[in-house]
DNA sequence: TATTGTTATACTCTATAACTATA
DNA sequence: TATAGTTATAGAGTATAACAATA
């Protein structure tokens, strides 16, 4: 079998259903944090990020990491958070040259607000249909799959985009 | 353990596996329909159901199905298919009211073009790390969750938003 | 010279509501 | 009156490149 041959019936559904479960949780996920507390997925994360950072703070770029494809594009979403009061943002002090952000109290209570909801949300969709082994079985296939996947780049891999 | 407990250790590495999983394979396959195709993820989504339909032919309330989330959204989609010209609108025959999608001859090329680059990335990001019995298992228990997650909708669920 | 982060800008996409036309 | 689809419009988000400041 070829590179290239054509997906057999088993791994098209495999690949469906990965993608439709995946996209029907993050679906779900985005409407109940936005009428939950006004939030998108991406400042969920950040403020999850802070929240669970020592002193509730990090810079610009280690808060990026696996949230955004671009710098621009956390400046914008820490913008959001900043007028919204949620998060602050200072000059490093050993680096003038960076930005560290640091979780309010207001984030902190927002975060607290949302996440029981947030947890409802992925126990009715994802976690109450599985039975048995299926958490384990699960969680071990797709951990494979994921470090495959952080280890197996591009092909035609541009190592910088920005 | 109640509705809204913390979710445990493994919970969480099901989840984070599962979100890390679909997102950075969503990002590859973006990646590569734009380069290869000129395509977004949505557009391909709608040539690849207009080829396997009879006659390459759908109405634009088949087409919206599980692709997109506003009728205005296909619309805009399928003006931008049709500018390129991988595809025609003309009104429905036996309802004036619809309109039938048909793909051309240049989508069916252009799909043609993308296929197999489009199933190198899903083998070589999702199929390849499998092993064994991984691919039955992870289908089987991914099926059912999506069973569920299509029979169990939102809460608060507004049920007709347009 | 490289790195951190912001800004300016242009673009893509989405969603709501209003609208037309047909059933 | 309900349905199919389009259009107008406005808003949200993204990415690129140019930039300023520090290491």
């Amino acid at each position: 079998m070829s590179e290239t041959a054509d997906l057999d019936a088993a791994e098209l559904n495999a690949y469906f259903a990965l993608m439709e479960v995946c996209n029907l949780l993050e679906h779900a996920i985005e409407q109940h944090l936005r009428s939950a507390g006004d939030l998108t997925s991406i400042q969920f994360k950040i403020l999850m990020s802070l929240n669970n950072a020592p002193g509730g703070q990090l810079r610009m770029t280690d808060l990026a990491d696996g949230i955004v494809h671009s710098r621009s594009g956390l400046t914008y979403q820490a913008g959001l958070l900043a007028k919204a009061g949620l998060i602050t943002r200072v000059p490093t002090p050993d680096d003038e040259r960076g930005t560290t952000v640091t979780i309010t109290d207001a984030g902190r209570q927002r975060t607290a607000d949302v996440l029981p909801g947030h947890v409802a949300v992925v126990r009715r969709m994802l976690l109450n249909p599985l039975v048995g082994d299926d958490l384990a079985t699960l969680t071990d296939v797709l951990t494979r799959v994921r470090t495959q996947m952080r280890t197996a780049p591009p092909r035609s891999a541009a190592r910088r985009k920005d």
